[in-house]
RNA sequence: GCCGCGUUCGUCUAGGGGUCUAGGACGCCGCCCUUUCACGGCGGUAACACGGGUUCAAAUCCCGUACGCGGUACCA
């Protein structure tokens, strides 16, 4: 089985983020690159978390983003089921089979039990003592009990968990792709809870369990868990499995280099979850391209790719293994860039939509042509239908500060003079348009900034947006003089 | 505290002993184009965390320190 088989493995207690989404799309990439495959595996092994729509959300996020799923809880497969509480017999089995092989044991301390012994021996040199080798000994369990009394408790159903047996003295390291050589001393490493005394499975075995029977050989995940590797690698020794290629990425950080943590993202107004990317009105292709570009770079200089881009030029090596901060201001300049990159009337669709539930009900061939002439001027699809309200309706008011600047004494009389010789007939395009303001400034003998401005402005009613001359040619010149008269009027 | 992983412009990064007076991108500033908006083009700003070592030569290798992040749960 020398094909690439990659997971994405998210636990649905909340909506997918944009570290998730990345550690996604980094297998996915692999998947693709190599003709692999690219698994969803939904890891809902802890029921106090569990979120009802979590499990949707993540789908539908990965739809958007368009990571499609080979296998999966939507899409089937045949080392199905992939959601793991549907799975727990299968874990179960193994962790029996631990207990018998000796790796690992059964405890009954009890949480109270738990508390007062890391409470004993709690210091300033150990603030969190672990259950490991140094206290196994002083608490209940199968290697302290005698088996009888083991039996006892088993048979008369006394809560108890599985955890694994880690004997000091030994060196467990692995060669994370990233990280290279990665070696942890086994003394610091505790006797993990394989099952829950709920029955249920910790991530940590049905983790290696689920990646064992779904022929996993790249494992591709935050940095987050590159501590509790050893752990999965003695579980994949004693169960007799060769473990898959480790590759632990480097975390995204908040914009302040602290983590990115959602309340601390809040407070910095950095959205976490894909969904507020998706509401704010980004382009997945940006989102997706940042993302990529966040921890990882192709080698040379060219940034803009589209998920067919990236499948080309990904690879693990080229992965950084240093934290990376996240700055909204380059995923904005993304959107931009992709933004430019889409068909007109991809975008002449969307702004007619938006603008109808705004109650502004126009002509499709009227709204592509705006589009039109705003598509490489906005950063954001929604800046088309929010920033663009003169295209529809006369300006209420003017910009104060482009007045300032720009509304000179000659102003309103130049304007109406423009607004006579528009009257007087002309034809709809900005050649004419321009052709006409161009005369009337020399005739006049000044510069044609000297109307432009204040024409835009009369126009548009502020000093930003398309070239005056084809704004102009879309609005006509009926309403074009029309708006020209007021601004002379009100502005004076 | 302990363990692990990190540390190049403000941010994302290239670089992996000499080609580094350290390259690209975002941002910012300026100029050009446009006597308009923007896109675009050009230029500028700005970094090898610190201290030791190894070497003829260190951003690059080694050690230490500092700092950051992660882990240290019957969460994932």
């Amino acid at each position: 089985m020398s094909q690439v088989r990659v997971r994405f493995a998210p636990s649905p207690t909340g909506y997918l983020h944009i570290g998730g989404l990345r550690t996604a799309l980094y297998n996915y990439l692999l998947a693709r690159q190599t003709g692999g495959t690219f698994i969803l595996r939904i890891e809902d092994t802890d029921r106090t978390r569990f979120v009802a729509d979590a499990e949707d959300d993540i789908l539908a996020t990965l739809k958007w983003a368009g990571l499609d799923v080979d296998e999966g809880p939507e899409a089937g497969g045949e080392c199905g089921p992939y959601r793991q509480s549907e799975r727990s017999a299968l874990y179960l089995r193994h962790a029996s089979e631990l207990v018998d092989s000796g790796a690992a044991y059964y405890a009954f301390d009890t949480p109270e039990e738990l508390d007062a012994m890391r409470e004993r021996l709690k210091s300033p040199q150990d603030p969190s003592p672990r259950y490991d080798c140094h206290t196994r000994g002083n608490m209940r369990n199968s290697l302290t009990l005698s088996p009888d009394d083991v039996a006892t408790l088993l048979a008369t159903g006394t809560p108890h968990v599985v955890r694994l047996l880690v004997e000091p003295g030994k060196t467990i390291s692995f060669v994370d792709a990233v990280r290279d050589q990665v070696s942890f001393a086994s003394e610091v490493v505790d006797d993990q809870i394989l099952v829950k005394s709920d029955g249920m499975p910790t991530y940590h075995l049905a983790n290696v369990v689920d990646d064992h029977y779904m022929s996993i050989t790249h494992v591709i995940r935050g940095e987050e868990w590159l501590s509790s590797t050893p752990k999965h690698i003695l579980l994949y020794e004693a169960l007799g499995w060769t473990a898959p290629t480790m590759a632990h990425l480097p975390l995204i950080l908040s914009p302040t280099g602290g983590k990115l943590s959602k309340r601390a993202a809040e407070r910095q107004g950095i959205p976490v979850l894909v969904k507020q990317y998706q509401d704010a009105g980004y382009e997945p292709e940006a989102l997706v391209n940042y993302l990529a570009l966040l921890g990882w770079n192709p080698g040379d200089d060219r940034e803009i790719f589209d998920l067919a881009g990236l499948v080309e030029v990904f690879s693990l090596e080229r992965v950084g293994s240093a934290g990376v901060q996240f700055d909204l201001e380059k995923l904005a300049w993304f959107n931009g860039q992709h933004l430019r990159r889409l068909p007109v009337a991809n975008l002449a669709e969307r702004t007619a939509t938006a603008l109808a539930s705004t109650g502004i009900e126009v002509d499709a061939a009227y709204v592509t042509e705006m589009v039109g002439l705003m598509q490489e001027r906005v950063a954001f699809a929604s800046e088309l239908a929010t920033t663009t309200g003169y295209f529809f309706s006369d300006p209420m008011s003017y910009d104060e500060n482009g007045v300032k600047k720009r509304w000179k004494d000659d102003s309103a009389e130049l304007v109406v003079a423009y607004a006579a010789t528009l009257e007087a007939g002309i034809e709809d395009t900005p050649e004419a348009f321009e052709q006409a303001l161009r005369q009337l400034t020399e005739t006049r003998e000044v510069g044609a900034g000297r109307l432009i401005h204040p024409a835009r402005l009369a126009v548009s009613g502020v000093t930003m947006g398309p070239g005056l001359f084809e704004m102009m040619a879309l609005l006509g010149s009926e309403t074009c003089a029309r708006r020209l008269r007021r601004a002379a009027q009100v502005l004076g």
